[in-house]
RNA sequence: GCGGGCGUGGUGGAAUUGGCAGACACGCCAGAUUUAGGUUCUGGUGGCGCAAGCCGUGGGGGUUCAAGUCCCUCCGCCCGCACCA
């Protein structure tokens, strides 16, 4: 499988200590679970076991595992072997997230081929994934970008396109003009191509959309029933879909300009409408562009405006510009005022009507722009308890509730009142209604690239836009494709792209764009359940997995690729293909996980396995002996060397050792630090358990449970089943390092009962043997190969293995304390403790707290006014003075 | 600016949800075993104090018999969104 590693290191002792060598017993036990097919599901069982979907964000096959996927993947791996013990029938599947850029660039870099690239890719990550002893159903692995998903997929978007769902629609995009595509918003870096580094333009293009908007109120709606998720995330996703309440409303032009006889502003404050002192629009704007088309000026003002762009640093960086136009607009409500119409560089085309009014009053944007152009500041909101705000220079804009003044019919109405007026009065006059606004916009998908979906429509000269027909599907990328050339391969490609028509049989021409990834990964989830289905899914399979009842994943995607696939579902549902409306029932946000950096002393970085670090704390090159600096602890990242290799780790410690620290060292949703320290502590304690599971082995124990035990054998007996009740609670609410402590706490008890006792041999040894057994299956979610190990180590001749025997059962009397242990305060003070029969009554526990030798020295001659008693938990005396 | 989260020993963190603060681990100290050891084992380890004891969960205030936990207030750090009209 792999090669054995060459390594020095040697921290294991000589002679005749018992050794666990993971080396033969990792993969051994990784054969014999496939062989045994203890992982895999059918689409549709028939076991009369609870379904439990489980799966971790499939990895983009860069070529490598980094710590963050194996994370990722012991934190899935925990939850579906723990479920799997607990009874349910778990579904947990593998696959590649295979199409993106990377590729193509390693096609211009290396002369390789992008499915070649990715394929190899994919092999190498899937032996590296494998030896992590993950219990995933292999037999379900698929690639996104085999024709044999992909193609389901371009069915699913000609379901949509028929459903309405999918158009094909002008936008403003960025436009990389030297490498001639579309870019996300991501892709762009100060206004720069983030690869070519030209300066991006805004474009207008036409390009597919999917709806999402439809579907924005039940998109918000559903987070409320998501109670399974982060509260950030949900946040998160409520604030980028952005509901607002306000008012359309239409301004007349004094004077119309071609056919252009009014502008519709939205704004969520109609009540300040009498503030008002001119309009903006944005330089995206129809009526922008018709005054530029006039105007070198304004033309030369919108320009300027494209090219520096919204990006964040952009508007850092400018202040409020704006183009007087010369035009004017009548206000609503007094049809004899008049204000002039301005472009504005903030105000944005991508939201509401990409115009608004201007009210400096009472909008902090405004107010700047007021004071920039000489515009005027009009009161119209009164705070509570102020004085005339018309008295003095208005400082800041007021944006918080009051009183109208000085606006007519609304003076004296309080501003939530005035809004509702304010829309009323708008609506009678005909001029605009109460909306609902959405800052989410339709979701663009089409990408000038070739490694990826190709979307599977024609374009006819005669018939516009045919779907290609379904029995011509997939519709597969050539295969020789050159990237000589700028661009899209595709478009560049002699042959492919020209077609018949399917409806009339002219020449035609094939759609070139392929699907943004984020479409592959919107529906993976659901593939899974029947993988090899003629159909995207098979409904019958998806009824009985969907939705998946564990996410784990990277907070980075709480809104993109969550967003995306809560939609991508809803519109599987309209289409028929599946019954559900959420695709992830419990989602689990994991943190990243950093380790220092270090510099060598001409300022470059240096990976971990270059630095040694001295018992004083000191830095040194492993190599040159030069001194390192010893950075910040960051999120691990390729640029800072700050790395650790996955593949390294379990050739030295072995899968179970990464998996248990990876657990062990804080709550999976906080960021983790990997040290070297951690690591060989959990390495040491892989070695500790097996030569514990030695000791217990070699003491001879009866099959049937002996009549009575000592007070150690019942002790011991007693923090078994207590850390199956506290392991279980631990695992159930992703506690994992708890669970570790546990278990932890249960080896040392284990170890302690080691002294021998000459008058209880059999009932010890009965109840060693217990323990070990449960903790071998209490550690096998976390350490499964370890498990399997100490449990063969007990139970030579067993015919079955760890990974397939249920979760232990605790005895819940035995795990009772029978004596606690009982707090006595003295005003709130800790005096002393007690020891009483568990459930004893309050007279009898607190004579004995009364009775304790320091709290009566403490009690002497003072009068108790209060005798608090909390069962089996505290005491608290009061006393008076 | 808006929204959210977090502050507990030298470190990561635990605390049955208002009931013995610091579980468990790392680190450190002491001792034992070993031909050395990133080996194993034993004991110790919040601070001050010889001690009884006092102090202690970012600071201050409050509620309560009892506060890491609830309320008010301030400080610090982190994350997300952001000319969203």
């Amino acid at each position: 499988m792999t090669d054995q590693p060459v390594t020095t290191f040697a921290p294991l002792p000589e002679g005749d200590a018992p050794r666990y060598d993971f080396r033969s017993a990792e993969p051994h036990w990784q054969r014999a679970w496939a062989m045994a097919g203890c992982f895999h599901v059918s689409d549709l069982p028939d076991d009369g076991r609870p379904k439990y979907y489980v799966l971790e964000m499939f990895p983009y096959p860069s070529g490598k595992i980094h710590m963050g996927h194996v994370r990722n993947y012991t934190l899935g791996d925990v939850v579906a072997r723990y479920k799997r013990a607990r009874g349910f029938s778990v579904l947990h599947p593998m696959g590649w997230d295979a199409f993106g850029l990377p590729a193509e660039n390693a096609a211009r870099e290396r002369k390789v081929h992008p499915a070649q690239w990715t394929w190899d890719n994919i092999a190498a990550m899937r032996a590296e994934l494998k030896r992590m002893g993950l219990s995933l159903d292999w037999e379900r692995e698929f690639a996104t970008c085999d024709p044999l998903y992909y193609g389901q997929q371009q069915r699913l978007f000609l379901d949509m396109l028929r459903a309405g769902l999918a158009e094909r629609k002008e936008s403003w995009v960025n436009w990389d003009p030297v490498d001639g595509t579309v870019l996300a918003n991501e892709q762009v870096i100060d206004g720069r191509g983030w690869r070519s580094g030209a300066l991006v333009e805004k474009k207008k293009l036409s390009q597919w959309f999917l709806r999402i908007t439809d579907y924005a109120p039940e998109l918000l709606a559903a987070l409320d029933g998501l109670d399974r998720w982060p509260e950030r995330v949900r946040l998160m996703q409520a604030n980028w879909i952005g509901r607002s309440e306000g008012a359309r409303l239409r301004f007349d032009l004094t004077e119309p300009v071609a056919g252009i006889g009014d502008v519709e502003v939205y704004t969520t404050r109609p009540d300040t409408l009498f503030g008002m002192s001119f309009l903006a629009i944005a330089p995206e704007h129809p009526l922008a562009s018709h005054i530029a088309g006039q105007n070198p000026a304004a033309a030369a003002f919108i320009a300027e405006c494209r090219r520096l762009g919204t990006s964040e640093a952009a508007i850092e960086a400018t202040e409020k510009q704006g183009f007087d136009t010369g035009l004017r607009v009548r206000h609503p409500f007094e049809p004899e005022r008049s204000f002039p119409v301005w472009i504005a560089n903030f105000v944005l085309m991508e939201y509401g009507t990409g115009a608004i009014f201007g009210c400096p009053a009472h909008d902090q944007r405004d107010l700047e722009f007021a004071r920039k152009y000489g515009l005027p500041v009009v009161p119209v909101v009164l705070p509570p308890g102020a004085a005339d705000p018309r008295q003095g220079a208005v400082e800041k804009a007021y944006d918080g509730p009051g009183t109208m003044i000085g606006s007519g019919f609304m003076d004296g109405l309080a501003t939530e009142v005035a809004k509702a007026a304010a829309i009323a009065r708008i609506a009678q006059l005909g001029m605009g209604s109460g909306v609902t606004n959405w800052r989410l916009r339709d979701w663009g998908v089409s990408r000038q690239r070739y490694w990826g979906c190709p979307i599977p429509v024609i374009h006819c000269a005669q018939c516009g836009v045919v779907p290609v027909p379904d029995e011509q599907l997939p519709v597969r990328l050539p295969e020789d494709v050159s990237f000589d050339r700028p661009g899209n391969p595709l478009d560049h490609h002699p042959t492919w792209k020209h077609v018949a028509c399917p409806a009339c049989g002219q020449p035609a021409r094939r759609e070139t764009d392929t699907f943004d990834t984020f479409v592959d990964s919107s529906w993976y989830f659901a593939r899974f359940c029947s993988p090899k289905s003629s159909a995207p899914v098979d409904r019958d399979a998806a009824d009985r997995w969907m939705p998946v009842d564990q996410y784990i994943g990277g907070i980075e995607h709480a809104i993109l690729h969550l967003l995306y696939s809560r939609f991508f579902i809803r519109a599987m549902r309209q289409t028929g293909h599946v019954g559900i409306d959420e695709p992830f029932q419990g989602l689990f946000t994991q943190g990243m996980v950093t380790h220092e950096s270090y510099r060598g002393a001409d300022g470059r970085w240096l990976y971990p396995g270059e630095v040694d670090i001295q018992a004083d704390g000191v830095a040194r090159h492993r190599e040159t002996g030069e001194a390192v600096t010893i950075g910040r602890v960051e999120a691990m990242s390729k640029s800072r060397r700050n790395t650790v290799d996955p593949g390294a780790i379990i050739d030295r410690f072995g899968a179970d050792t990464a998996r248990w620290f990876i657990l062990s060292d804080n709550p999976p949703e906080r960021d983790m630090q990997w040290t070297e320290a951690g690591v060989a502590g959990a390495f040491r304690f892989t070695q500790r358990v097996y030569r514990l599971a030695e000791s217990v082995a070699l003491m001879a124990a009866s099959a049937n449970v002996p009549d009575t035990f000592s007070s150690v054998a019942l002790e011991l007996r007693r923090a078994a089943h207590r850390a199956v009740v506290s392991v279980t609670a631990a695992l159930e609410s992703f506690a994992f390092n708890v669970a570790v402590a546990r278990i932890y706490a249960l080896a040392t008890a284990i170890a302690d009962s080691e002294r021998p006792t000459t008058d209880d041999a059999a009932g010890l040894a009965w109840a060693r043997r217990e323990a070990m057994e449960i903790m071998a299956r209490l550690m096998a979610p976390m350490m499964p190969h370890l498990a399997e190990a100490v449990y063969k180590k007990l139970v030579p001749d067993a015919a079955d293995m760890v990974a397939q025997r249920p979760w232990p059962e605790a005895d819940l009397a035995l795990a009772a304390a029978d004596v606690v242990t009982i707090a006595v305060q003295v005003m709130g003070k800790l005096r002393g403790t007690i020891a009483m029969p568990t459930g004893a009554a309050a007279n009898a526990v607190l004579a004995a707290a009364e009775a304790e030798p320091n709290v009566a020295r403490l009690l002497e001659g003072k009068r108790v006014v209060k005798r608090i008693h909390v069962p089996d938990r505290v005491v608290n005396f009061v006393v008076a003075g």
